[in-house]
DNA sequence: GGTAGGCGTTGACGTTGCGTCAATGTCAAG
DNA sequence: CTTGACATTGACGCAACGTCAACGCCTACC
């Protein structure tokens, strides 16, 4: 019974500590570091020695980690700062918007995958002028703050259907007027093709969520020379006036109006 | 009519593409860095010049960039490497999976929470000694391997209620048998205490997916003296034996077993 | 023509949670 | 004493940029 031989030693180095609890000496020194679990002993060697209270300890941080919250958090959370109920309840928030996030964003690749198998190329004046109002939700967000999508799909929910045909029918009316005067061999300076530009700038900043609705001159000065150059670089936009022909009188067009 | 003057520069710079698309001229010079986008010209200043089909492989990247994929992984599809229907669908896989994940730990919070209401601090025995069978698939996964849940799963509902409720009341009686055992204070090392301590061994082997199950009797035997010393160092395991007294006993017989 | 101010450039660090060397010291065993 | 296993402290790497910092370029105004 001498004093040095304790029965048992509730002392293990950090691979025991790692082998027991299924972590690795890596993530043991991590969280040394962070300050999060420290070893009860440091040894003069340098070495990391951890007692039963740290074990438990770990067991607690091992399973708010599998829970989803983040270090800083869990160390909030173990040292008392934060109720765990309150840090739980936000998780569970922060999980759900995560999961419905990703259910749009793969319900939309699914949408564009099918797109492309049924042979169509997606509808380039719609994805960027108007933005489909189902597909790009995410990407509407990101671009131009949280509430722009909100607004732009408020505004078009609110058409009855009969004034979703029309707005429709106005752009491909759009289109085709702009196709016949740039078939008629019209000058983009016309008054006519102004008129049609300015017609087509107005529609572009009647959609809520666009850099063009901003109210910002040089916002919609930017976004129209952009998709000017777009129509005519890509035959995908250049189709809906009639070929890249038409496509670069639409933009002359509208480089002179707002130009 | 000099040839000097282009009627359109057909060229923009940073700031403007940026303005068009919505992103940051950061995000434009990392595209460049990593040559998914390179300016159509570089001044002699430095100066990076996108033109019209710069603009459009840009919209290409974010509309993939919306979707989820990876940058390499755009630059693979828009180089032709890779088919974009095979990236798409394998990109509605991954998201699938991680809904998946999300959607279990997000019950597995929303339970510990539920359960921390009800009053009753989780059962640790359950949790540590035999896993939860419903709420710990992905820290088992992470710790031992993507089958290990599988594995462990399959075993437990192989199982008939009534095999279940069977080793649930075994487990009860096993702790019965340790409170009787401390509370007569009989020896660790007698041989009724190394019995039970082999029946609780056993039992711990017994559970696959645990480091016992592995086969490997070092980490059968850190696991164990690990369990141990958390039946006396947390207060929520010492309950099942009985209070801390009860868990000093049963680890003294375990690590005399296993020692 | 000098200067302020705005836009451009190239580094380089920060973020999240460790994995993974690299260089080197320590300890138990043969 | 040597070997080999295990320990230590850096420090880089990953994903996709955000965010300074330090400095050059260009336009406009005085």
């Amino acid at each position: 019974m001498s004093e040095t031989s304790s029965r048992t030693p509730a002392e293990w180095p950090i691979t025991a500590v790692a082998a027991m609890t299924g972590t690795t000496s890596r993530t043991l020194r991590h969280y040394g570091d962070l300050g999060i679990l420290t070893p009860a002993r440091i040894g003069e060697n340098g070495y990391r020695y951890y007692d039963g209270a740290g074990l438990v300890r770990l067991q607690r941080i091992l399973v708010l980690r599998q829970l989803g919250l983040s270090l800083p958090r869990i160390a909030e959370v173990l040292d008392r700062h934060t109720d765990i109920e309150t840090a739980l309840e936000e998780q569970i928030e922060r999980l759900g918007a995560e999961q419905d996030r990703l259910a749009r964003q793969r319900e939309s690749v699914r949408r564009t995958l099918a797109a492309i198998r049924a042979g169509e190329e997606p509808d380039m004046t719609e994805m960027f002028d108007g933005f489909d109002h189902t597909q790009y939700k995410d990407e509407v967000e990101r671009r131009w703050g949280a509430d722009a999508y909100a607004r732009s799909t408020a505004w078009w929910e609110s058409k009855t259907p009969a004034e979703k045909q029309q707005l429709k029918r106005e752009q491909i009316e759009r289109n085709e007027a702009w196709v016949e005067l740039a078939r008629a061999d019209a000058s983009p300076t016309a008054p006519e093709a102004q008129a049609l530009a300015a017609a087509h700038v107005d529609w572009l900043r009647s959609v809520p969520g666009t850099p063009a609705a901003s109210g910002d001159p040089e916002a919609l000065r930017a976004y129209v020379l952009g998709l000017a150059a777009m129509y005519v670089a890509d035959e995908r936009f250049a189709a809906n006036y009639g070929g890249t022909a038409g496509a670069e009188f639409v933009r002359a067009a509208l480089e002179h109006y707002i130009g």
